[in-house]
DNA sequence: TTGTATGCGTTATCAT
DNA sequence: ATGATAACGCATACAA
């Protein structure tokens, strides 16, 4: 067999001259035999004589007949497919978590369909009017409101990634902010620190902001919204803008948290950069483990998170929605960061 | 609206006692009317009683009714699916093509369902015969040769990344190695350099090596076999764990060509803590253009690629294989790498 | 505004 | 070993 004859379309005549895919009736047609028996040379059962067998699959390769895979998941139950949602492809922890997703769903024999919604609540819409459609369920960040959600879920099972039981009343996996900061604060103020920054992300007031600040007051250090700055991105460009911008306003502190490792690693280029060592004159601290962090000099202290357990467990949580079980809450599908100390901080 | 009710689902009871969703029909039942209104207040098209709609509404929530995807499949045409295949979602250069892909997707308003190889020939082939049942056409990285790819497509139009002309019948998209590799090979030779070793891949000769043999032939450097070194993995252990070998062998090199960045990246790393100082004492050279090089220090010099137009590349492919057109062939379907210099070579 | 009839492409069941 | 027939769940044209 020749690679080439799979590569373009032959199709078949309509009466009104335009061409349409094959069907398996004409494939039957043109082997002079019925329909089932096409059925039975092409999925490879047995009760089919096999020179007959090799005639159908002639006709099917000259009409390059492809069984539809509508018509098929019609008659046949149990193809299960999930959508996958994630908000920036390039920012390694989310490739992680796919990598999660994708395994998890293959051992169940599942599919899965990705969009990149970029960040963008417009693209997130968007992709919940597709996947909708298209998908038996769906996981992903979203920022969306849960009314918008539902608007635009049309009754579809939806597991949401990183948001607090008290944030949503859908199903959801998440990450411990609270622990992972407890542990990281610790940490900080064990080495001595008392002047502590914080680089948050673009959605302002989350989780680890809150736990940050949470953590600060347990410690009794002197800290609010002044010593927290904005990035713009989730980005090491991001992470090297806001740094720059804390620094002018609190130059005295002497550590810093970054939302994640992205921005963690942008703050030190530009602590370096503006004359100070890392971490003798300012010990940063990321959150996310990316393996990046290993690379750099410093190599990074971060609080660590199981990106692919992340994954498998919103792919589990998607099953016992299925099953019309009660989806895990609280400990269960909250993932605990763990502490990772190496050189920065 | 409650999204609590969306969560679990309420099912439609068979006369065997046994549980099936809800159809078109077992709404128009209920709520007392024709499945074509079901249809119409499902699908929010006008020509229905606001009233009426309300109470199809109604029962359809009731029933967690949601249309079939197959049914729906079947008479509206035009839907279309890619499969993707990835080596490994861990590399962050395959999440770029992947945003490519999915980029152009969905600009065409295709699906992408998406699968991960893990670089496993059997695993590739489970990829195959699932996505060619699933997806109208494919899109991936494979080892497999034409005829085992072929006999597993079922006809499935096929576009593979990263494979010469030479390699393979089917479409595809590829790097020009050779044309990096002069860029390369010059910037080091330009640099002084006669002793350049290379840190292959785990599949051993490929065009990146073949073009890296060619280029020292060509600027008559003393090169054979001995001075490259196959890595175990693609990735920075792979590359330290292969320059440790290299160094060993041959402990006179003063420059090295990384199969990629992550591997150049380790080959750093080792030469580093064998005291040699990068690039002074060992010139680096990586292949990819990974973000990731900017981070490390030195930063690294290497041959960057445009992952996200390889894959927008990839779909055009496949819309010419659907639309019946050849395929590009040549350089149109054949990046040149652009040569980036930093510090480390 | 609503209902009836038909077809989409496939596989399963039951006959021959 | 092969064929006839009946679903599968939906949307669309057309009739009322």
């Amino acid at each position: 067999m020749r690679a080439d004859d799979q590569q373009w379309e032959t199709s078949v005549e309509r009466p009104d001259g335009t061409r349409r895919r094959a069907t398996i009736h004409d494939v039957a047609k043109l082997a002079g035999v019925s329909r089932q028996t096409v059925s039975r040379a092409v999925n490879d059962k047995g009760e089919i004589d096999p020179a007959t067998k090799e005639r159908v699959l002639e006709a099917a390769r000259l009409l390059d007949y492809r069984p539809s895979r509508f018509a098929r998941g019609m008659v046949q139950k149990g193809a299960v497919t999930a959508g996958l949602v994630i908000p920036d492809l390039m920012n390694p922890f989310f490739p992680e978590v796919a990598a999660g997703v994708l395994e998890a769903a293959e051992q169940r024999g599942w599919q899965v369909v990705m969009w990149d919604s970029r960040i963008d609540e417009a693209r997130e819409r968007d992709a919940l009017d597709v996947l909708s459609h298209q998908a038996d369920a769906i996981i992903g960040y979203f920022k969306s409101p849960d009314e918008v959600l539902a608007r635009h879920l049309g009754g579809v099972p939806l597991v949401l990634l990183e948001r607090g039981p008290q944030q949503t009343r859908f199903a959801a996996v998440g990450i411990d902010a609270a622990a992972g900061l407890e542990q990281g604060m610790a940490h900080l103020v064990g080495a001595g620190h008392r002047r502590i920054g914080m680089l948050d992300g673009v959605h302002g007031p989350g989780p680890r902001r809150q736990a940050f600040l949470e953590e600060a007051r347990r410690n009794g250090l002197p800290v609010d919204d002044s010593w927290i700055a904005l990035c713009a991105e989730h980005s090491v460009a991001g992470g090297e803008a806001g740094m720059e911008r804390l620094l002018d306003t609190r130059p005295d502190i002497t550590a810093v948290f970054g939302f994640n490792d992205l921005i963690a690693v942008g703050a030190m280029r530009t602590a370096r950069r503006r004359g100070r060592r890392v971490p003798d004159d300012l010990a940063v601290l990321g959150f996310d483990g990316l393996s990046l962090g290993e690379l750099v000099e410093p190599a990074l202290t971060t609080l660590h998170i199981d990106k692919r357990r992340l994954g498998r467990l919103a792919v589990e949580q998607v099953a016992r929605l299925r099953a019309g079980e009660e989806p895990l809450r609280g400990a269960d599908a909250w993932l605990a960061p763990e502490l990772v100390v190496r050189t920065s901080a």
